[in-house]
DNA sequence: TATTATAATTTTATAAAATGAAATAAAGGA
DNA sequence: TCCTTTATTTCATTTTATAAAATTATAATA
């Protein structure tokens, strides 16, 4: 093929296996040991890569292990939920340059892009301008991210937003991307998925989605419509669904139903600790309570836990995925959710069971994901102007 | 990259979007023109593609249209099936030279192996033996491509059966592979989904279970499990399952379902036409009498129709595939399974709904999708041996 | 009918990429 | 110390890919 695309393969190699030594990148392209010690050299002369030191003690010369090197190009993402926007800087190898978080009140495009900007300016402030490869944003909604459209978020109130003109004067590559998919891109890249080909990443949130990663890509479908999967039905002509129909997952799965349970327990069983006002943290007291050992909470948990088992059990008997990522907002119970998850999962899905773990980056995994988008896009595909031609 | 992986790149773009001339195949690889004729020269050479005139009128030189070249290069491909062994002989381009059926009785190993090697005797009996790419093999049941092993089989009573040793006189390259993925392969290359490239064929029949395409080519998952969703819950608390479990699809449907129901039907209702002790046929004649318009044998297919649908759609939500084929035993339902299902997925699929059809090869698919896996084998692999080096 | 414009393909000289073989480097063990 | 092993690099050569020009073949036009 041409020159661009055997250091595609090589970068992403490193990407996905580095540290690894030269000797193994020729035995996993198929390329000649030569061939990689040139492809190589290229890729550390732009900076791209760095040598680190192995210290496997074999017979013979000690290898040279190479990783993607921090520092010298830095990405920008930032999370839109529905009270924040959360931004991150990170390195090529995803470690963690900067952080930072503000409230939001007003859910225009034009004051949420306007406080991103903001946010934006304030992170890359005494930071190397040469060194941004660009800015991702992670949008809880249905996203056209090559058209760079808000098809619709219920969480923000859009339909049909269009990016492009909020971003055409800062100059810099920006990206825009479905929140959970960022979540999986983040986790894949950085996170609990590191080094799997094949895996669901489960948004549980306000609404229910998977991130679908297949050999080692995410993937979106034709319509960008893969993953959704909140309307499954696991109880036919059973409890009544938003969208209409009777027994989708949403409607007994999802932390809107578990304050509903949990506010309907309040006035029945006079519980106290709750202020029902502050919406945006009765989510976080439910599951401390929880964690704390109270029954009523533990109870729900538990009733919520088998039916997310039950569709996620159907997915992994469809899929046969080699690892569950559980992440958003329900994530945070941990194994108030993961306990029963698990076991109704083990009931209802055909072995082999693929393991079943907590989103390793957190609160900041849909940042680190949409700073990822910029990343990918470098080096997937416009490595050309950061390295030179000639050999 | 190296020669073979760009010839391969050309032939497979050949294969897919052929006939296809040169300056297409230049625009799609992002191969030069020049580059395209060198390559494609070759190919001739090996009598894998051949030029046919293309008849398209505009301005200029006609462009030649490129084809794989049916002839020069076969494979032969045989389904097992509950009652019999289904041969076939089909060129590069999946005509189909010859095809031949016999029925069986006998089911241990040994007897079903030795039978397909006579059929597949008498198959390339008249042909030139070294046009002879390979054999594939279409099973049911759960197998293991790789360690060319089946692991279990319902159908057949089969357990841990290596198929090596039935073969390794006969001294030709062979593959075995689920026949829902030869199904889904065979429609995929020679069928219904040509030209796809992400789909789902539906393989109902004792079973179900469905091939998946993503990107063009079959995913089985790091375990060859995938597809599997027979025992996708829709029903929680209802029908039990042979599993064990409660509300699984193939508790609603299946052939053996539909037999029951009809069965009952007659025990209460005095039908006639049926002679129950042909097993064989059974099916077959309750799909006559329904598509005669019989309302008993309707409202069945209604019913498994709605099952069925709610399946599928729970499919399309998560996977967003371009389109479904519907397969295997009931698929010879055609309209009376088609109408209904269709119905229930607009129902419960989120838009946009993907067109859903019946099988184009029929009751040949299996047998050319196996015959199709030496092709594959070939295609994607082992040209070196064809085509010499040197430019 | 000859000419012109256009489109597809091929030729050819050149540049770039990839490799094999030999050389070098860096370690452990005798 | 020297030998063996393993990793990496050098370098001459082969292979692959390309750009640019030339050729071929066609439809539209004059």
């Amino acid at each position: 093929m041409n020159r661009e695309s055997s250091i595609l393969l090589v970068l992403d190699i490193i990407r996905r296996y580095g540290p690894i030594n030269r000797y193994e990148i020729a035995k996993r392209t198929l390329f000649s040991p030569a061939t990689i010690t040139s492809i190589t050299d290229r890729l550390i002369k732009a900076e791209f890569i760095s040598e680190i030191p192995a210290n496997i003690s074999k017979r013979g010369r000690k290898p040279i292990n190479l990783t993607l090197s921090n520092g010298n190009h830095l990405s920008v993402g930032i999370e839109i939920d529905s009270h924040h926007i959360t931004g991150v800087v990170i390195g090529l190898n995803g470690d963690i340059i900067k952080s930072k978080k503000s409230h939001i009140d007003k859910y225009a495009p034009e004051d949420i892009f306007g406080e991103i900007i903001r946010l934006y300016n304030s992170l890359i402030d005494n930071l190397d301008k040469n060194k941004i490869l660009g800015l991702g944003i992670g949008i809880p909604g249905l996203i056209d991210p090559k058209n760079k459209k808000v098809i619709f978020s219920a969480v923000l109130g859009w339909k049909d937003v269009y990016v492009n003109k909020f971003f055409e004067n800062l100059n810099i590559p920006f990206f825009i991307e479905d929140n959970v998919r960022a979540i999986t891109l983040g986790e894949l890249w950085y996170g609990a998925g590191i080094g799997k080909d094949n895996l669901l990443c489960i948004g549980a949130g306000r609404g229910i989605s998977a991130g679908i990663v297949i050999n080692g890509s995410i993937y979106s479908g034709p319509n960008d419509r893969a993953g959704e999967f909140g309307h499954m039905v696991i109880g036919k002509d059973g409890k009544q669904c938003r969208c209409g129909n009777y027994g989708c997952l949403e409607a007994y799965v999802s932390t809107e139903v578990i304050i509903e349970k949990v506010l309907e327990g309040v006035k029945n069983n006079a519980y106290t600790g709750f202020d029902p006002k502050d919406e945006s943290r009765l989510l976080e007291e439910i599951i401390n309570t929880g964690k704390s050992g109270d029954k009523f909470i533990l109870n729900i948990f538990e009733e919520v836990g088998e039916y997310l088992g039950i569709g996620i059990a159907n997915l992994i008997n469809f899929f046969n995925p080699e690892l569950i990522i559980l992440a958003d907002e329900l994530a945070k119970a941990e194994e108030l959710i993961l306990e029963p998850l698990k076991r109704n999962i083990r009931l209802h899905a055909l072995p082999p069971i693929p393991n079943i773990v907590i989103s390793r980056l957190g609160s900041l995994a849909c940042a680190i994901g949409s700073a990822t988008l910029a990343i990918k896009d470098l080096l997937y595909s416009k490595l050309d102007s950061y390295i030179g031609g000639g050999s």
